[in-house]
DNA sequence: GTCGTTGCAAAGCGTTTGCAGCCTA
DNA sequence: TAGGCTGCAAACGCTTTGCAACGAC
C-alpha cells in the first residue's frame, strides 16, 4: 500500500502546521476547506489518523469537551491552556515538575497530562 | 418540582460513595444494578446530571476515554491516577502548584486539571 | 489501467430526550 | 390521586466504516 499525494491531505498537513495549535475535526475541515472546498469529514477523520500513526500528529484530549483535537508532533514538552470564554486552546511551555512525588508509594508514574484554565490575552 | 426518593436514587448514590474512586455511567448500571436490577441507563444518566446540579458530584474527564466519570464532591482539592493497565482512577492528593507562572504574560489562569498515569500498586 | 483516495450515506458509540406506565408522597 | 421517576426506544452529535466513483502514478 503506497501513499499517493492529494490536494485534501496537502491541505489537512499545511492547515495544521499553519495554525499551531490544537485543532478540531470541525475546524480543519473549515481551514483545510478554504484550499479545496467540499472535503469531507471521513477523509479529514482519516487523515488524521494517517498522520498519528505516521507520527506526524498528536493527539490532545481537552476535558469537558467530547471531540479530540489534534496538533504536530515533535513539540518540546508542553501543556495546553484553554480559555474559558473564547474555548481556543494554547500551547504554554514548561512543566512543573517531579509529579511522581504526587502519587501513593507503590504506584509507577509513566507519564502526566496537564491542562489550565483561563482567559487568554484577547479575552481578558 | 419536589424530588421523590426511589430505590434507584439511592443505589446509584451509596455505589458512587462506596467505591470513593472516579466511576462511568456503565460502572455506576453495573454497580447500582446489583442492589436494584434492570436499572436502566437513562436512569443513572438522569441520576448524575441531577447529582451534578445538587452539587454532590462532580464531572472527572479522563483524556482518551470519550466516557465521562464521576465522582463525591466536596473533596479536598485533588488530581487523578490512571492505570495505563487495568484502566482504573485513583485520587491522588497534593498538587504540584505554582501553575500560573507557567502561562504567557497577558493570559490569566483560573483553573487547572492533572492526570497521571502509570502502572497501580496491583499492575506493578 | 491499477489501486489508493474521496465523498456520501449508513452504522457505531456514548449521551439525551419523548413518552406511557409506575410508584412515592 | 397527582405528578415526579423509570425503562424503552428513538434521537443526537461525533467518529468510523462500506462502497462506488475518482484520480495519482
Amino acid at each position: 500500500m503506497v501513499s499517493r499525494r492529494t490536494d485534501q491531505q496537502t491541505a489537512i498537513r499545511a492547515f495544521i502546521q499553519e495554525v499551531d495549535r490544537p485543532v478540531r475535526v470541525d475546524e480543519i475541515m473549515q481551514g483545510a476547506g478554504e484550499s479545496v472546498p467540499g472535503i469531507g469529514s471521513a477523509t479529514v477523520y482519516r487523515a488524521v489518523k494517517a498522520g498519528l500513526q505516521a507520527g506526524w500528529l498528536v493527539e490532545v484530549h481537552l476535558p469537558g469537551d467530547r471531540r479530540t483535537a489534534y496538533e504536530m508532533a515533535g513539540k518540546d514538552h508542553h501543556h495546553h491552556f484553554e480559555c474559558n470564554n473564547c474555548g481556543k486552546v494554547y500551547d504554554v511551555e514548561g512543566c512543573p515538575g517531579h509529579l511522581s512525588k504526587l502519587i501513593p508509594s507503590g504506584f509507577v508514574m509513566e507519564d502526566h497530562e496537564l491542562v489550565l484554565y483561563g482567559r487568554c490575552n484577547v479575552c481578558v
